[in-house]
DNA sequence: CTGTTAGCGCGTTCAT
DNA sequence: ATGAACGCGCTAACAG
């Protein structure tokens, strides 16, 4: 009965349509297409009919073949687990439906073998941009692509890859962070981060945390890297004397939660004993202790930017490579409320 | 420079690579294929250098137009940012990919307009099946298209809509919820859930919870739908004498993270005056006051199935239709570690 | 084994 | 304003 196995589906066709409104199936595609201004009332009454009476769908896939525009948008993500990743990511598809646009969502869940044959597929299916929220590796497919259609970078450089970029400013974001908690009273900060292991953003905020630091004399500040170790080094830090009241800085969302959870195992009174301000916002912040003061970032806006980018690209837009950095927001809770109780 | 607004992007084709290799596109076609076999060695080394020489990539879309097959199926989520669907659709993808098929992922927010958008999408791009995990509004086109292609619901039943459908078994998951809260001593349990919009797993939760409680003498039950009087609601309940220790049984995280933000507003001690189990394993739930107990689904299970329910249909399978109820498991956590303290 | 030919469904010249 | 014919890149007959 189903006989879905069966390789050409037999599904009505512009000629189908054309013939069932005689008419030819050039009118047909004039209808379809932006042409429809040139069509007689008349003729466009029957073709209408045709189409709701057959129900016609124009088949994407011959569309894209003959004018080799396809409308359609690759992302790739390196983590689809991420919150972070999946905002942007409704940023941009929200962007990419306002313009007529399909996004394809490609997840590399980190492994660069995921990746390269990710690019192949989007590749091979014409997509008309890339927005690429991985490590990049494989800098030779990317050059490829990029000579081939614009292409734009979120949260994470790339190196060697001229393109368009948007993402965090995240001098600004640890300075808001260093500056909060200095105001607050904390003097001994230690910066959680997920192991380097390329990300640009990564790097930008632990080497901004360490320049920062030696601007500011109050403070002291030490970086961590999250692992199976995070908990024992949590500790030491905890035990180790210091200038003063200790804080914490998780670098984004994934560092948070895992020192989250290492501190419950060390029974820290979250946060009585210490302080914690975390980037990304994340919806379960406010549950956890007194709450997670939290730097957020403005995803939908940074998803809704990357598109607009590839859009001006497309359109023509020769200028030089830009670089948009946007601003985090502050949302204190609990956690640094600070040492003067 | 980068003129990637002309429509035509030129990209190596399958006829440079013949022609750089001297032979004819059928040999390439060949070689690209799976008849690979029926190429001589000296024609297969010409044709894959001038492939590597010329970086040639087969355009998908032509492909699909002359076969008939895209390899590619569709998902209809929605809600992205929910966590259970991102779970469910990383399981999906992953099964697809080890199985040479890509995933085309629209998110519809909710939206019924949106919804009917997404199929229209779909099918223009011949997708070759579709999972779909909304509301499923829109029965013509839904219709339609499982007249054209196989078809599996996630989570959520179709009125109306005879396919297959693979899920969560409800009235065993409200069973362990029970009977757990039971043994922990708790008599009075109020269902938290969203609200009924037509989502079948949540009618279900909520039916197999009335049911059960009329078969549990001991144990009274109350429920209530998440929104702007939760927090008021909640209240009246804590305040209400009943028949002993009273615990919530959220019935997803949505629901489980709307009720911890309300007893936070109440100023509840979490979870020392009251128990709380949870559908959904989200990865904070260990974090909120001594944690919450969850009832997990299997994600990444449900997910592979339903893959693989396309997959068995798309290779001829004509049978009945399925359901796949999967089991949740139970975590136990400090939300009910009970009131014998 | 290999090449030639004819479309897949559609958009786009050209004529008319 | 409308239609006829050609080709997008590729696969599937059919010949040789």
């Amino acid at each position: 009965m189903n006989d879905f196995s069966a390789a050409q589906r037999s599904r009505v066709t512009m000629l189908d349509v054309a013939e069932h409104a005689k008419v030819s199936k050039a009118s047909v595609s004039r209808f379809i297409g932006d042409d429809r201004a040139l069509l007689s009332d008349a003729i466009a009454q029957r073709i209408e009919q045709a189409i709701a009476e057959l129900g016609y769908r124009p088949n994407q896939m011959a569309r894209g073949l003959k004018r080799g525009r396809t409308r359609l948008i690759g992302m790739l993500v390196a983590d689809i687990r991420n919150p972070y990743s999946i905002a942007v990511m409704h940023g941009v598809e929200t962007a990419c439906r306002q313009h007529g646009y399909s996004l394809v969502v490609c997840n590399t869940d980190r492994d660069d073998e995921q990746e390269r044959q990710h690019l192949a597929l989007l590749r091979s299916y014409n997509i008309e941009g890339l927005i690429v929220n991985t490590l990049g590796h494989h800098r030779d497919e990317l050059h490829e692509l990029h000579r081939e259609m614009p292409l734009v970078l979120v949260d994470r450089k790339v190196e060697h890859l001229e393109s368009d970029m948007v993402g965090l400013n995240n001098p600004q974001a640890v300075e808001m962070a260093l500056a909060h908690l200095e105001e607050r009273g904390y003097r001994d900060v230690l910066l959680v981060t997920e192991p380097f292991d390329g990300t640009s953003s990564r790097i930008e905020r632990v080497n901004s945390f360490k320049a920062q630091i030696e601007q500011r004399p109050a403070l002291r500040g030490t970086s961590i890297e999250t692992g199976s170790e995070l908990t024992a080094r949590l500790k030491t830090f905890l035990e180790t004397p210091g200038p003063g009241p200790k804080a914490l800085f998780c670098a984004n969302g994934i560092a948070a939660l895992a020192s989250t959870h290492a501190l419950r195992e060390l029974n820290i009174n979250l946060f009585d004993d210490l302080g914690l301000i975390a980037l990304d916002d994340l919806d379960w912040y406010p549950l956890v202790g007194s709450g997670i003061t939290a730097l957020a970032q403005p995803t939908t806006e940074i998803g809704a930017s990357a598109f607009e980018c590839l859009l001006k690209r497309l359109r023509g837009d020769d200028g030089a490579m830009r670089t948009l950095d946007f601003s985090a927001r502050l949302i204190v809770r609990g956690s640094t409320l600070g040492v003067s109780r």
